[in-house]
DNA sequence: CATGAATGAGAGTTCATTCAT
DNA sequence: AATGAATGAACTCTCATTCAT
């Protein structure tokens, strides 16, 4: 029995979040193996010990990730009781998430721009199933005769593609309002606006007439 | 009629070209100025010489992809006969140009993945440049009466954001569809057809009733 | 009994070492980090583990060099029972390190000649005590009334001044006794000569009459 | 017949006074062809045109310092009545010199740390023949009678050491005082005065009881 | 006489990773 | 479980020098 209590679960878990938020922040090449180290408080080589090596410890950062927001739009789906209203769920769900864990979405963006040559299994299959969840809401809503037909994988891109750059560019828009404020850029708007604006854009196009 | 190459024009374009696909490909950090200069042929002095440094070079590329496009939306834009073909012409142009230039959506995607942490001044002037003419096809089109007032930014990023997405996840999306068909993530979709899509969608959202 | 050294004061001191000595032949731009890795037997990414940087190093050895004379000046200093002996012994002790240590007056010079361009405080701070010692000494005299006033800093570079010179020139001087011997160049003096005479040029300077 | 005058010799002179500045700051390893052709406005590849290389150059530039100050020397020398007026011609003219162009010190003390190593000859033998001028002066004063023995390199160096250390060390010097003036440092004194407190002190040093 | 283009050889520095304890 | 010491392979950038005109 040491002195110290150091459970390992602890230790581990603080170095998963010091680096989700380093690798956030300034990518996978940018974040150094000293960085986390130092941020988490712990020896380089522990990361070594427990991860194998950066990609590791980079493969199971993601994945927690995807998990995690699959659990909350099944939750929210939920409490739910009509299709547009899980419609409206999804977005929500989505939108709050990303704008709570902001490095999310700069992960995303990233991980997608390098068309999955790096994805590791793990992390797609989560990705995956959050898209297939969006699906069958949409199915559903067809069969119900609430929804026209769609192409499941352009509604899904226009929700996460729209909250993601919104995420990710509030920074530069705020810059950007500061100036030059002739072009509202959004740059104040809140979550809830903006989840209802996608909402309704989608909802809309969807509409049976 | 001299073997050895000394036009500085044609040298300083070939490594922008080749830059520009190693970056696109391999990401800022990932690739190596070595890579750059055995790529375009010439000595690795030599970019040093005409761009100061990485960085430097990384800004021209850049801020030159926003300006072909932005050029391109123009002309696209001169012969249109109504508002709602400007914003076809917009999805349009945007559309193929990222579908023909595969390596212009990682770019974009990445780059506003770092908040602008490094994003040049030049290269945030150019694209913020295609946002406007997006925001003055809106407004004179709310002005007309043919759309409703909406947030540019907001149909800007579901724009681009899906086109970006769908560009980028391509092989991913392919990929995918061999292992499991039951969802359909358009992999086999036309540009034709993803444009035709995002337009509807983003004109109904619009849509005056 | 391991083979294999893990020892960090020991390397540290090696590298110090070896650079010391590189520094004062070469000097510190002509002197490369792999020159005193090689020399050192270790690998170049240590001296950046230990010193952060070519510089850091450079600093450590020259304050390192600084500190050691003090202390061997301060020491005797105590074994002295009159004023003018402790400027024998200030005079003496100095020539003998320097002799002894034929890389400080090359080192030493250097920087002096950069006007402390890159001085670092340490450095400064050391070699600072060391002539606060001989302003001492003179002040001492002067109250006692064997010194008649003087302006210290003249009478430190007057002793340093010429030790140094004595020291780097000794192979040119050498040299140049081999072609002409007509004008003495004190080519063959012995340390002790020469501090005899710069302490009788420098006491009858000071003189009370 | 060109029509801007362009004279060999004014581009060649000018490239060799804006090195001769650039030494003497810098150092020759740190200084750049860039450097000295930007500041000479030329372009860089008229110095390998006009001075071989680097090395080339700087030897110039040395042995030209040396002559001139010899030729000071002997001047000054010409105007004096007794031998003792001529030590302090030497010791004079040589601080004046020495505070006018204070590149001169840097120069001379970098090179004679380097123990000679590559000390151009042309640049030793102008070096030599100011040492052997002060000889003469030393000897003549023996012969008659004014001087006691000594030893003319110590006497030497004890005078330019002295004045070289004075001269590179002046910004240092103000700066120290600036933090601690408890204890002088003759920061603010005149070439004059130290130029009669040294040549008193050789003077005292020499005299005949 | 003068220049812009181009190069080769390295220098300092960083970093993922491993070793020994 | 945890650490400080040590390494090898790269990477960015610099600079003296040369080429072609």
């Amino acid at each position: 029995m040491s002195k110290v209590k150091r459970d390992a679960k602890v230790t581990k878990a603080k170095i998963l979040q010091e680096a989700r938020t380093l690798f956030s922040i300034k990518g996978f090449d940018a974040t150094t193996t000293d960085d986390i180290a130092k941020s988490s408080g712990v020896n380089k080589a522990l990361i070594y010990y427990y991860f194998k090596n950066k990609a590791g410890l980079y493969a199971q950062v993601m994945s927690g990730l995807f998990d995690t927001i699959y659990d909350e739009v099944v939750c929210a789906r939920g409490s739910c009781n009509s299709t547009t209203d899980e419609l409206h769920a999804f977005v929500k769900t989505y939108a709050e998430y990303a704008y709570k864990h902001s490095y999310f979405p700069a992960l995303l963006l990233r991980e997608l721009s390098d068309s999955g040559a790096h994805l590791p299994e793990l992390m797609f299959a989560s990705m995956r199933k959050v898209f297939i969840l969006l699906s069958e809401i949409l199915q559903k809503g067809e069969r119900e005769g609430v929804f026209i037909k769609s192409i499941p994988i352009l509604v899904h891109f226009m929700i996460i593609g729209t909250i993601n750059l919104m995420v990710t560019t509030a920074p530069l828009r705020k810059k950007a309002m500061e100036i030059d404020d002739s072009v509202d850029s959004c740059a104040e708007c809140s979550t809830d606006k903006i989840t209802t604006d996608i909402f309704q854009t989608i909802q809309k196009s969807l509409e049976v007439k």
